[in-house]
RNA sequence: GGGCGUGUAGCUCAGUGGGAGAGCACUACGUUGACAUCGUAGGGGUCGCUGGUUCAAUCCCAGCCACGCCCACCA
């Protein structure tokens, strides 16, 4: 028995239960050892997370393919994990230390690392849960994490084949230094904000030339401290005496070179420019190309060190900017200060100002690793998903940098690297290997040190796809699900991951004919979940909505379905509540509709041919079935998931909850047995295929249908496990389509004009037809009795003129006539049947246009002509008919 | 400074080289026992602007305007 109402929040969390106790999500099921593997590794979401719209949205996407190909026979692996996140993670538990009084400091490595696993263990990877609850049916069996054994073997192999491939070295140049996390992050990790600042033009004394002064600009006062030149354009003609000359800093007195370097340019400022090379990247080259001292004024939480005047020393950068400004005021050598707009880096993890910095770190030669990754999508080994993105991957995979990959955290992959005491670097896999290796070096045993650092988290991230099926094991699932069919996931880690996966996979993994192996075969990008008025979701705007709170509150399937409804290619999505409400009545429609095949006894049966049916409403429907399923297949096999629900949404309200179920009410309680028997079997196969169709949206209310709606026997199965994807052809029949189609068409004009006409739909009428065809009176012998139905007629007649008084009403191409009790008010009629025959004159007249266009008939497509030949014919019918009825209302 | 995307009904959005669509909102009517989380009918748009290509443009091309995003070392 169905309940009345569907509560989504108490069946979801049961239904779950009993998805996971079947052991259905797990991949090689029986059965399906010969089966084509279909396989996605889920962005792994970080330790530390919870599950926001963005997660949401990526996840039923994911879902929505797995379940989908799971039904289709597939042998599905939907890999799922979870990532360490060095610097999150990391934070949120030295945050709680804080709030003990400690620090990380005085705790000790091992301790604090020993801390985080049981922070992990504990209140890491509720985002688990909670993807649960959404439905996702990962195999929960191979959860994976990015610091797990087997993925740090996969790390180790990995970073130690590259550094002896030359592939990752050690270099000293500027990083972005982040002054309050105290390490270096990579240049994707900065954000660039801009700022309202100022530009202060200080005057330097040219030496030897008393009163000389050279003016430069800058936005960063504190850095003049470490300058080492002034850089002026060859060409600027303004500076060329200037040239070779030097400059004493003022408040430092260092003698610094003028030089000339096209980096200055004559627009800018002064045309001037003082060079800090130790602490601005442009600087740097410069100083390099100049052989410049480069001199280091911060320390690393950049406050002033003792590289400059006593004064200053222990100032914070920003303290020092405001004496430096100060002091060089009051030596009348500040000119001007102007307002300025810039843009200024932020580390986006600790949210302060990065600073260029000079340090040794570890870093990945991108571009050697780049052009596989480039020639793999240019070949179409792997396809972006809307493919526009290929370009923002080509770009930035062109212009690639060398990744910085050294982080100086705790927690994460640390570095497999240990130096001698003359600094020889030794890479091993553990500090045995590494100390046998440097007794062959140095001939006998000498203390090792072991590089403090970790590996930046992507580092892992990067090798995700082959890591998680067991790799640097040869194992079955490796051999069998790599490379995987398809990526899920947002353009904004394109960078920070997909571009990464590529090289490390290109890189690591070979196929079987020993070439290198894309990790993907497809990457599709989903949108950004925006709030309603297009704002991107954030806590400081305070306009999230938790998908959780939806959930709760709607139901998981009327959320999937929202987001997957919404999910159209290139288009972020402004999520409106009202649209999930509009899809949890969808879901309540659907509960509503298997409630009324079960009050009629609708079951299912086991000998039921769709091929051979005798009803043309039956037969109807299973044609319109087909249609519906082909629509939803081929949208989801091109990634249109907005497409795929849509039409799901369309067959099943719009087609058979509005007019299917209407059309066999009159069959149901009728007494003709076969004809009962067939529409049952007919409405019950129906809804199994709608269940199944339907289940990849909203996985939970069809499995709970699909239990609800067994037959007397023997419980059946779970759908997860029992049904297949509906595969349905030829069953459109065109005659009992073009049947119904008149009938709907017929139903609809009735309706139509009771409702113009104010006639109370309580108000039963008689219809008769004038002078119809012998089809139209063939189709009345077979439908009369639904046509009576479901326009409120009480009988239907043939008659050979149009009874005084009569409403007129088109019905197809038969004119047919409502008496009404009363006497019709004739303006009101006239009114009426004129909008009708202007709308289809201003019709005509277009399609007239054309067709006496003769460029058109000669260069027109002969289909086109034709159709609008008979677009006009049908329209000029019906006018005609109009007409006629219109001069058959009696005058004034 | 480069690059990308978007502009269609009051709102949120689909869509197509040849008859402008959906959901929500709105209006009128309605409990004919699946569903008022509903039903029936209806109103509402010069498809951002200007040119071009074409027999034909909301759709293709160019320019412009507006909004958004990404990348970039501009003192």
């Amino acid at each position: 028995m169905i309940d009345k109402t569907y509560d989504a929040a108490v069946r979801e969390a049961r239904i779950y239960a009993s998805w996971e106790d079947s052991g259905a999500f797990g991949h090689a099921r029986p059965g399906r050892e010969a089966a084509e593997p279909f396989t996605i590794v889920i962005p792994p979401p970080n330790v530390t997370g919870s599950l926001h719209m963005g997660h949401a949205l990526n996840n039923t996407l994911q879902d929505i393919l797995v379940r989908f190909e799971r039904m289709r026979g597939r042998d599905v692996l939907w890999q799922p994990g979870m990532d360490h996140a060095g610097i999150a993670t990391q934070m949120v538990v030295e945050r709680q230390l804080d709030g003990e009084g400690m620090s990380r400091h005085e705790m000790g490595r091992d301790a604090f690392i020993q801390r985080v696993w049981t922070w992990k263990s504990h209140s890491g990877g509720t985002i688990i849960n909670q993807l649960k609850r959404l439905g996702a049916s990962c195999d929960w069996s191979r959860e994976r994490f990015t610091m797990d054994a087997g993925l740090s073997q996969a790390v180790l192999k990995t970073f130690i084949t590259l550094y002896h491939q030359g592939l990752i070295y050690k270099d000293k140049r500027l990083v972005n230094w982040d002054p309050k996390l105290l390490t270096a992050i990579s240049d994707l990790e900065v954000q660039q904000v801009e700022t309202n600042g100022h530009l202060w033009h200080f005057r330097y004394p040219v030496e030897g030339r008393d009163g000389t002064f050279i003016t430069v600009a800058t936005t960063r006062p504190e850095t003049m401290l470490g300058d080492t030149a002034v850089a002026v354009h060859p060409d600027d003609e303004r500076y060329t005496h200037l040239v070779g000359k030097m400059a004493v800093l003022p408040l430092v007195g260092r003698r610094i070179p003028i030089v000339a370097d096209d980096y200055a340019d004559p627009e800018q400022g002064s045309g001037a420019v003082k060079i800090t090379p130790a602490h601005d990247f442009n600087d740097f080259e410069v100083g390099r190309r100049h052989d410049l001292e480069m001199i280091n004024i911060f320390d690393e939480r950049a406050a002033l060190n003792d590289a400059v005047p006593e004064a200053y020393r222990g100032l914070d950068r920003f303290e020092a900017r405001k004496r430096v400004v100060a002091d060089l005021e009051a030596l009348g050598l500040v000119e001007k200060i102007d307002e300025h707009v810039h843009t200024v880096p932020y580390g986006d993890r600790g949210g302060v100002v990065i600073e260029p910095w000079l340090t040794e770190q570890w870093y990945v030669d991108a571009a050697t690793l780049s052009k596989p990754a480039i020639e793999a999508v240019e070949r179409g080994d792997t396809v972006f998903v809307p493919k526009a993105w290929e370009k923002t991957y080509f770009d930035w995979m062109r212009n690639i940098q060398p990744w910085c990959i050294s982080r100086q955290l705790w927690w994460g992959h640390q570095i497999p690297a240990w130096y001698g005491p003359d600094g020889e670097v030794f890479v091993a896999e553990d500090e045995v290997e590494a100390a046998a290796m440097a007794r062959k070096h140095y001939g006998d045993d000498r203390p090792l040190e072991r590089d403090p650092d970790v590996l930046d988290t992507w580092f892992s991230s990067a090798l995700w796809p082959f890591s998680t099926l067991g790799w640097p094991d040869e194992t079955p699932e490796l051999a069998r699900h790599y490379k995987t069919d398809v990526l899920i996931t947002g353009f904004d880690i394109i960078f920070f991951w997909v571009a990464r996966m590529m090289m490390m996979g290109l890189h690591m993994m070979k196929d079987e004919d020993g070439k290198p192996e894309v990790p993907f075969h497809t990457v599709y990008i989903h949108a950004l979940v925006r709030d309603e008025t297009g704002q991107k979701m954030s806590k400081s705007k305070g306009n999230i909505i938790d998908p959780l709170e939806l959930i709760d509150e709607y139901g998981a399937d009327s959320l999937r379905f929202t987001l997957a409804a919404m999910a159209a290619q290139g288009r972020d999505i402004k999520l409106a509540r009202s649209r999930v409400e509009g899809y949890r009545n969808f879901v309540t429609k659907l509960w509503n509709a298997a409630r009324f095949c079960e009050m009629n006894a609708c079951v299912r049966t086991a000998d039921f041919d769709a091929r051979s049916l005798e009803l043309p409403v039956n037969r109807w429907i299973v044609g319109e079935a087909e249609k519906a399923s082909k629509t939803v297949t081929e949208a989801l096999e091109a990634y249109r998931f907005n497409d795929a629900a849509g039409g799901a949404y369309r067959f099943v309200w719009h087609v058979f909850c509005d007019w299917y179920l209407e059309l066999i009410k009159p069959v149901l309680t009728g007494d003709d047995q076969a004809e009962i028997d067939e529409t049952r079997a007919t409405a019950a196969w129906i809804l199994d295929r709608i269940l199944a169709l339907l289940h990849p949206f909203m996985p939970y209310v069809t499995e709970e249908l699909w239990g609800l709606t067994g037959e007397a026997g023997p419980a059946r199965e779970t759908l997860l496990i029992e049904a297949s994807w509906p595969v349905l052809d030829g069953l459109v029949d065109s005659t009992a389509d073009a049947d119904i189609n008149w009938l709907i068409e017929a139903i609809m004009a009735v309706r139509s004009v009771r409702s113009e006409m104010n006639i109370p739909p309580s108000a039963e009428l008689t219809l008769a037809l004038v002078d119809p065809s012998e089809g139209v009176r063939q189709r009345l012998n077979t439908y009369e009795a639904l046509f009576r139905r479901l326009a409120r007629l009480s009988s239907i007649t043939i008659a050979d003129g149009v009874p005084e008084g009569a409403i007129q009403v088109l019905v197809g191409e038969t004119v047919g006539a409502l008496p009404v009790a009363d006497v019709i008010d004739i303006a009101v009629e006239r009114a009426r049947l004129d909008k009708e025959i202007q709308k289809l004159a201003k019709e005509i007249e277009g399609i007239d246009k054309k067709l006496s266009n003769d460029q058109f008939l000669a260069k027109a497509p002969d289909h086109v002509v034709e159709q609008q030949h008979e677009r006009k014919a049908d329209a000029a019918a019906r006018r005609d008919k109009l007409e006629a009825a219109l001069g058959r209302l009696p005058v004034g």
